[in-house]
DNA sequence: GATAACTTGTGAAGAAATTCACAATCTTCC
DNA sequence: GGAAGATTGTGAATTTCTTCACAAGTTATC
């Protein structure tokens, strides 16, 4: 099976957001082209990441919008519960484990943990933080997938090493800075800082950027 | 002068960081290698990025920390401080109306907004939150430059259009919808639920996918 | 001051992603 | 059931991005 660009899985993702919605208003078929108008893009483009993993289209008459979508939550994953801990209690952490859209979206928070003693124990939005030292021993029970990042830029390596060190093998970074991890674990990074300089940078000079 | 890539914005933008550390530490001078490294690319990716910007380094020395430092902060247009308004004072809107790393970075919060009555005039980290129908003449005063939409999927087309009209050029998308913009106006969109569904693919197919 | 050791800046080559363009196929309508 | 109209799937062409490779310039050493 071929590299799959990031840029498509991006992609991929975006179309399911749209397809729900379709799915929503009761429509069933749609066209590459209004995906693609829907997501920016060419309806080229649509139907060439579509082929990377199969023909999922009729000729003539375009796609099942509720086939197409239950291909994609497969494609990507989504047909299980992925379980998910929130690794720093501070600002970024707290509001990310009382944020409902992930929950939605079938990504579970099981568990908060921080490193700082003051804050064991307390709660955070009906979850008790934990300490770090039992992040590898707690997940041996919990069997834990993705691990959000949101500690400060400093121990976000540190941390990150703990947390493949226990066993989980994707990561969420939201710290400022760039981690180093083995090959096997998956890592994505969430930088607000470095999207606004994108803005910034737009701003400054009359350029439109545009992602994500 | 040519187009930009926003892959190249977003690299400037972390190579910044990391001189900010260099600089920090009291390093003089810093070669292309050492800045690869720290941003896993390579030297000549680093090399090519500054190059259509103009030519900072010394052969054979590598580049000043200092300088280089300056250099970027000139092209990402952070000489300069920008006046940003959430709007939405939901979870995520008072999440980052709380979060300092904005301010340290220059981008400076001035007003929260919301369009649910039972909020306005409630506060927010110091901000007392408004109603979105006075944006536009507040902005006449304000000079607002950067409006961060934390609002819901459905509202947020209609909230960008009214964030146009009241003049403001660019908008950071943290609602999980895409958003038609005039040309003159800069858009960038974070979607947690997207970044947490590569990692889902990636733990599903086995690649490692990974960004910015 | 000549030689060795580095490191930049950049055109050219190579790789990757996007767009084009059209044959293949399906539906609808008469 | 044949013709018209629509839309997919996909090689080929194009564009964009990254990497290569090396001349040019700088410093250090003897």
């Amino acid at each position: 099976m071929k590299r799959i660009a990031e840029s498509t899985v991006r992609r991929l993702s975006l179309y399911l957001r749209f397809l729900e919605d379709f799915e929503a208003r009761g429509l069933d078929t749609i066209s590459s082209d209004e995906l693609a108008a829907r997501g920016g893009t060419t309806s080229a483009q649509v139907r060439k990441d579509l082929s990377f993993f199969g023909s999922f289209g009729k000729r003539g008459l375009g796609y099942s919008v509720a086939e197409l979508a239950s291909r994609l939550r497969r494609i990507l994953g989504l047909e299980r519960a992925w379980r998910v801990v929130i690794v720093g209690a501070g600002k970024i952490g707290a509001a990310l484990a009382q944020y409902r859209g992930f929950q939605e979206r079938g990504f579970h928070i099981v568990a908060v943990y921080d490193n700082d003693a003051a804050k064991i124990g307390k709660m955070v939005d009906g979850f008790a933080i934990r300490s770090l030292d039992h992040l590898a021993e707690d997940n041996r029970r919990e069997a834990v997938d993705i691990a959000v990042l949101a500690v400060p830029a400093q121990a976000a390596q540190p941390v990150a090493d703990m947390v493949v060190a226990s066993g989980i093998h994707a990561i969420l970074n939201f710290a400022p800075a760039r981690i180093q991890l083995p090959e096997h674990v998956a890592l994505k990074n969430v930088n607000m800082a470095m999207e606004l300089e994108g803005l910034s940078f737009a701003l400054t000079n009359g350029r439109i950027v545009d992602h994500g």
